[in-house]
DNA sequence: CATGAATGAGCGTTCATTCAT
DNA sequence: GATGAATGAACGCTCATTCAT
């Protein structure tokens, strides 16, 4: 994970002001145009949001993933140091686990279309998917483990999938107040406390 | 081409047999090339893969949604009927709601895709939305309530929310053997049967 | 927003050279192409007159309203700006009337089909039949008044009515040797100077 | 060719009942959709308003010209039947031109879009050209002629420059209460009277 | 480096015309 | 003959992406 702490590394270290700069206004830019448009709106009004040229985003940001990852950057690093940040102070694992969907689920819905983005079928975005699963999976897979560990859960389901299914959950949550996410995410994951279905998750009774 | 001289041997449908089966396989193409690129997919595409002209597709389907319903209609009936037979049939209520779940989401995960398409956010497709809240909505519903006035499963979930739910966990599903729909779907509902996370919906732990 | 303490001055930079070059490509692409196939011509058309991709034309003209205005601007200014001077300059105003109908005639059989632009029933081109009536009918009003306060006409069409006339008797001049539209048109300014035929115009002899 | 070897002549007669029934069941419905749309309305809404086939509209007008001059037909008769008999009826010849000219203008005026389709850029209706020029062009030619013989006008134009006048004159009339078509007709026509300006035509004052 | 003009593939949709039934 | 299903060219328009300035 490029720590670039100093301007040493090997890699191209931002070298000039300006270019940085530029960097962190289109980041802001986009990061207000997906709020309001979603994380697909139309590469000029994020460049026009952001007062440069078309031609600056992309040489910044060669594909839509790049932005994207760049803007949640942030978000998800905050996710990560949330994950042992909440197993060691919460009561149970259960708890810290439950907590740390919620905080997930947050960034998910406060973020227009990025659950959607987050889609496997999404093609295009595979550095996308590639950077979620990277950082958060461990994360969540985790908090399953303590929280099975101690009993609290029954194991059976990877901490990318429950991210996966809370993610779908959230999908088109956005301009849509009938549509409760949290609700149907407390309802997945309080279904972990209960004893698998016999048979329901492996086989569902498809022979 | 059809020197009709002679008897024509493929003459044998009546009155407009071919063009019933055009309607059929532009059904069948509809609901494949809906796996491959979802329900917004061209639609030329659509027809190409018919194999019939794009005026073709708008003469059976003025309008996308026409066609989507159409796609849907037979499944969806089939899992309307299910409803009260399942409550009639099942030991328990909740048993009942659990199979027609189960379902629910082998008509979403069979006909691949076309969960995407109960999305809320997905603008133009009102008709299909209606479409589905009328017709499965109630049946949802009265098997939440039957269980519930049973005692088996906490009540505070509308039949609509939790299809929606279901539909979510169930788009994405085809192309990604790693994704497994059902098991989270089984998640979800055993969900009901935990009580209430106390504050967990509204309050979402946000300090 | 780009917080521009420093640098760029580059406000108000005159627009780049190919670029106004493209613009005036586009005019007189889009001029020679409504000569052959009038101003509802597709746009690929003209675009491809241009030798410029589809975008560029509606980069530089947004609705075909805009491109037809901007392609009649010079000729209509010439034609508001010959108004008053013919007035100042000719011997009797109905003489300046007449030029100024000949200046009028030049225009629209010179630019080629576009008369048919300024038929009323044309539908999307309120803008384009807007800038005609705005800016060339008081003009002809003027003309018209001054004729009639001489004495030298007889008042009862008003500017806007008698530029449609002849606007209409360009239309499809172009490319008829055998249609002359200046024949028609001086017939119609000398019709001026007759006496209204008695209830011609209001009755028209239906009983 | 397909002569029928049998009893039908191959005269001109319309064989069948049902098919005589036919074309005049299109012919009305053609007039009637004309009226609402426009002779340049779609096939299928003739078709429709038939109550008929648009097979059925093809094999009896293969064109559209064709279709639109056996609607008018009537008409334009009416008209042509008109010339002599208003020459005997009138005291001038130069009136019963105006009142010639009346009506044609109310048969362009009330056939929606026709007046346009008369002009001569209108590719494909040189079937409906050449019918109105053999048919009508001559009576104007000769109610003109009439008029000079009696000094009541100059000569100089002739029937057909005259009747394509009057029909621009006509186009877009309808839906457009502003806009007077007789009124303008009836200076063209009266402009007749007036000697010819000098140069006018011919020269249009460039020098 | 930054710019934004230019490009053109791609989509929804209409409708004249053909041709199998 | 009659039918109308099928066809596909054509159009307006959008927007991701490239590239000359």
């Amino acid at each position: 994970m490029s720590d670039s702490r100093q301007g040493t590394e090997k890699a191209a270290a931002p070298q000039r002001k300006d270019v940085r700069r530029n960097k962190q206004i289109l980041l802001d830019a986009a990061a207000a145009v997906f709020v309001t448009s979603g994380v697909e709106a139309p590469v000029r009004d994020i460049a026009a949001r952001a007062g440069v040229g078309i031609g600056t985003v992309y040489r910044h940001f060669p594909t839509r993933a790049d932005l994207i990852v760049a803007v949640f950057r942030h978000q998800v690093e905050t996710c990560v140091e949330a994950g042992p940040a909440l197993l060691a102070s919460c009561p149970t694992a259960y708890d810290a686990l439950e907590r740390w969907i919620d905080l997930f689920v947050d960034f998910l819905v406060t973020k227009h279309g990025l659950a959607a983005a987050l889609q496997h079928d999404n093609a295009g975005f595979e550095t996308l998917h590639a950077y979620f699963i990277d950082h958060l999976a461990p994360v969540c897979t985790q908090l399953l483990d303590a929280a099975a560990a101690a009993g609290e859960i029954h194991s059976g389901i990877g901490g990318l999938q429950l991210m996966r299914g809370v993610g779908n959950l959230c999908v088109g949550a956005e301009n849509d107040p009938d549509y409760d996410p949290r609700a149907l995410v407390a309802l997945l994951v309080a279904g972990l406390r209960q004893p698998t279905r016999s048979g329901a998750v492996t086989a569902h009774g498809q022979p």
